[in-house]
DNA sequence: TCTATGATTGACAGCGCTGTCATATATAGC
DNA sequence: GCTATATATGACAGCGCTGTCAATCATAGA
């Protein structure tokens, strides 16, 4: 029930140290052996205990995620995709929120990744968004010498990251709905101070340019992905007239997409018939809508999974790149060509 | 940077026993030492290596949270309540999703708790459904006598729990329907296998029966709390005639009541103008959606604090109680009185 | 045959802390 | 003043494991 390495070893007739070389899959173990050793530990039930392990080799078995709790959603898909790979490098999660509430000093933060760090002595950290543009926080993780990837960072390239290509996912969905006919597309920005909006931003005007298009001001608004934000951005793309108004609105995510479904619904304006809309995340809301959004899908849990299987690689191959992961265009119900086409 | 209990008790001047005792506010040390030893652990930002404390005690200082991955909303909300009682009572929390799929064995779902159990010697468990039913899992948890507190079991009593009252939150749901002037008020349920569902229902038929009004079976229809099922369920409800047909529709959870949204939208029928809808969990949809849905906010939160707060008690005064939370009915916009009153 | 090399194994210390028990010092009671 | 009790402190072992290093064994080459 709760054996240890003594009792395997007893029983294996071996030596500790034996049973520990085949644990860790170390080499210089006999087939024989080591087959022998496995058995009994599963015989047993065996598995180490990670505070000792831990003490011993000074490692700890333990990853930890930081956020800051942005949505909900979010976080739970990182968590889930940091959490199997956590499994399969035999690591374990611990979940840490700092809330980073604008009252937070720089000295808050950093003593709270210090307790941590102190206690756990985790092998590896995650810093999701807005976390991972902290230099209080950076700052502290290096003085602590621990491993860390950001997950969407401002700034990539001066440590590992993990990102999505989020221009080519605004341009390509852009060109979507340029393909499908339309050409004056309203385009809803995110929040200002989100690394993600200004490159969705861009990637919409490259293809707007592309296609030889002009985008006047008054069809650009600027959101800051809350639902409620999405509300006015709609108001004031809907309420533009003849030329000015878009066939087309593309929101910087799903929240904000689903705002504009509501004041459509209000102004008597059928999606995707008189507007066509999409989105960006392929939250599960956007499937909990009608019609269905069509919308730009994150590869959030593979974010997770990807970042801990770069933080349990051997220091040597952690290589300090932004490494890009693809989306996916969700094509559903809420683009159509526009009316006069 | 990574002090440790010898580099404090040398330059306090005092033992590492003693500083021990300090850390973990034992009794008999004097008052003075007690701060000075407080004054230069702060100093050196020291805390204490949990792994080493763990070995020593046999305690892991270390929570888990296990679960088969509902909804992403209700986990997050879960785990940030456990983990701020964590923060309160100095314990660290780590998250272990298991996967409880049908091809699951009773035998595969105890061994991944026993792997959890060997490697982490977790201090307490938080079990949410519907792990928290499953006899295989309590038992082995029994077998290692972890402590473990279960979050909404389905039968509450022969171990301490967290639940809230559904049946009275969707008793007095229902009364506020009756109350605006409700008579035909039709009801979606769960899923069956649900702990939830039972009550819930219980409590909208205590309503009914109290106000000596007949529900015929017609209004009442099988979900799986999927929004999917409630577009089936709505198509059925909506579509009755006449006197059968339900001026009010009463959802077993949030995104149900937004499939009720929908098909109305579809059939021309105006929410709240023509029929009201309500639902249940308040999540974040409630307010996503228009109008905004009235529904029963669940303390999904406080039941993941609750739950911590209470493995973290000493072992007697942890009663193998159900603790009962308070719900709140949060009346939003979607609710009317009925056509011809 | 004998040593060199490598593969295999084990003895032992010690990671940083706490539990146990012994000791020292202070206070109270007679 | 002297023992009884409470308070304050420290010495030391050891939690379960791994790192280090030494020992043993097998094989190959001289």
């Amino acid at each position: 029930m709760k054996a240890t390495i003594t009792d395997v070893a007893k029983r294996a007739g071996v030596s500790m140290k034996t049973v520990s070389r085949v644990l860790n899959n170390e080499p210089n173990v006999a087939r024989s052996t080591r087959e022998h050793v496995k058995a009994i530990a599963s015989e047993l039930n065996y598995s180490p205990n990670l505070a000792a392990r831990g003490l011993a080799s000074s490692k700890s078995y333990l990853m930890a995620l930081i956020y800051d709790s942005p949505s909900p959603n979010y976080i739970a898909h990182i968590q889930r995709g940091a959490i199997d790979a956590c499994r399969e490098t035999g690591y374990h999660l611990v979940v840490e929120p700092i809330s980073l509430g604008t009252n937070k000093t720089a000295e808050e933060k950093s003593n709270a990744i210090r307790l941590v760090m102190n206690r756990l002595r985790v092998d590896g950290v995650i810093l999701t968004p807005p976390l991972c543009d902290s230099d209080a926080i950076l700052e502290t993780l290096a003085e602590y010498q621990i491993k860390c990837v950001r997950v969407s960072p401002k700034n990539s390239g001066f440590q590992p990251s993990i990102t999505m290509d989020n221009e080519t996912a605004a341009f390509e969905m852009t060109e979507y709905l340029l393909e499908t006919g339309h050409k004056k597309i309203g385009f809803i920005k995110g929040h200002v101070s989100h690394a993600d909006t200004m490159e969705r931003y861009r990637g919409f005007m490259r293809a707007m340019e592309k296609a030889g298009l002009e985008t006047p001001s008054c069809r650009t608004v600027q959101g800051d992905f809350t639902f409620h934000s999405g509300i006015e951005a709609a108001r004031l793309l809907l309420s533009l007239k003849d030329e000015e108004r878009p066939t087309a609105i593309f929101s910087s995510n799903d929240d904000m997409a689903a705002a504009v479904y509501l004041v459509a619904g209000q102004m008597g304006i059928s999606v995707p018939k008189d507007l066509s809309v999409c989105g960006f995340d392929d939250t599960p809301l956007a499937q909990t809508i009608y019609p269905p959004l069509t919308t730009v899908r994150q590869p959030i849990y593979k974010m997770g999974y990807e970042a801990v299987h770069q933080l349990a690689r051997k220091p040597d191959d952690l290589k300090d790149a932004a490494n890009i992961l693809d989306f996916e265009i969700k094509v559903r119900d809420s683009v159509a060509p526009p009316e006069g086409s």
